[in-house]
DNA sequence: ATAGGGCTTCCAGTCACTGGAAGGTCAAGA
DNA sequence: TCTTGACCTTCCAGTGACTGGAAGCCCTAT
């Protein structure tokens, strides 16, 4: 199967599924012309990457998880262990982002957002309060 | 004022405001000596621009944001426009991050995670569902 | 005089791609 | 058989917003 069709079927561009060899994540054949050559089972790793990439998981953990994926024996609580820590990662961004977000939404609220040069907004920005930030 | 002083004073590290006048957010004058010296002026930009950057603008948008800011005629609908363009991505970040938290929490949930080779979660991975994703 | 800290510049690295250039390969149609 | 156009290849550079580190100048205190 050459690149383009590998691309279709796992939802990844071809450029990061040359980006992904590059780094080891995938080791497809070779044809005699120098094509990649992948086969059911890169085209199933390269799922299996695109659905943890779409999770949020970093390519340090894409690199774990398939190596736990593709280990029949591994223990589970070792993959819990680094999902765990991933869903942690997320919670703690959410909560940044939706302090920023209450803090912005206040300014906004506050201003008339019209043609005067007064604004809320700016006076946030420039003097502090307006939230905690 | 010299760089590590404008450092405190602002809440950005020497590093963030040498990179800031690398790309023109603020042009401190020079003693003879070669350093930076900065006025209480660009003191309370590098303020401004340390809270626009805390509330995840752009730098793009701080340099509008700044220019706004530095513009005593400006319209405030202006300064609101750039702000809800901004609101409005962070909420699509936090609704995407819920949605991949809600299907990793699904999947850690599902995942016994002890000594045995069996884990839902690689088998989401592995396999569709599990969410939408 | 020297030791230390702070200042300067410049280069490289981060993360995960992405765009683009230059060139080889393949299948279909004239 | 030739050509066309869509593939494929590699390699280099750029993204955003810094950050780390090296090499070297400057200032103050002892």
């Amino acid at each position: 199967m050459n690149i383009s069709d590998a691309a279709q079927a796992s939802g990844l561009p071809p450029k990061t599924i040359r980006y992904y060899e590059d780094i080891d994540l995938v080791k497809p054949d070779r044809g005699a012309n120098g094509y990649r050559d992948f086969s059911d089972v890169d085209v199933h790793n390269l799922t299996f990457l695109a659905r943890s990439r779409a999770l949020g998981f970093s390519i340090d953990d894409c690199r774990k998880l398939l190596a736990l994926y593709q280990d029949k024996s591994r223990a589970s609580g070792e993959v819990k262990k680094v999902a765990e820590g991933h869903l942690a990662e997320i919670e703690a961004k959410i909560a940044d982002l939706t302090a920023m977000r209450d803090a912005l939404a206040h300014l906004v609220h506050c201003c008339h957002g019209d043609d005067r040069p007064e604004c809320p907004i700016l006076e946030g920005l420039g003097t502090r309060r307006a939230g905690q930030m």
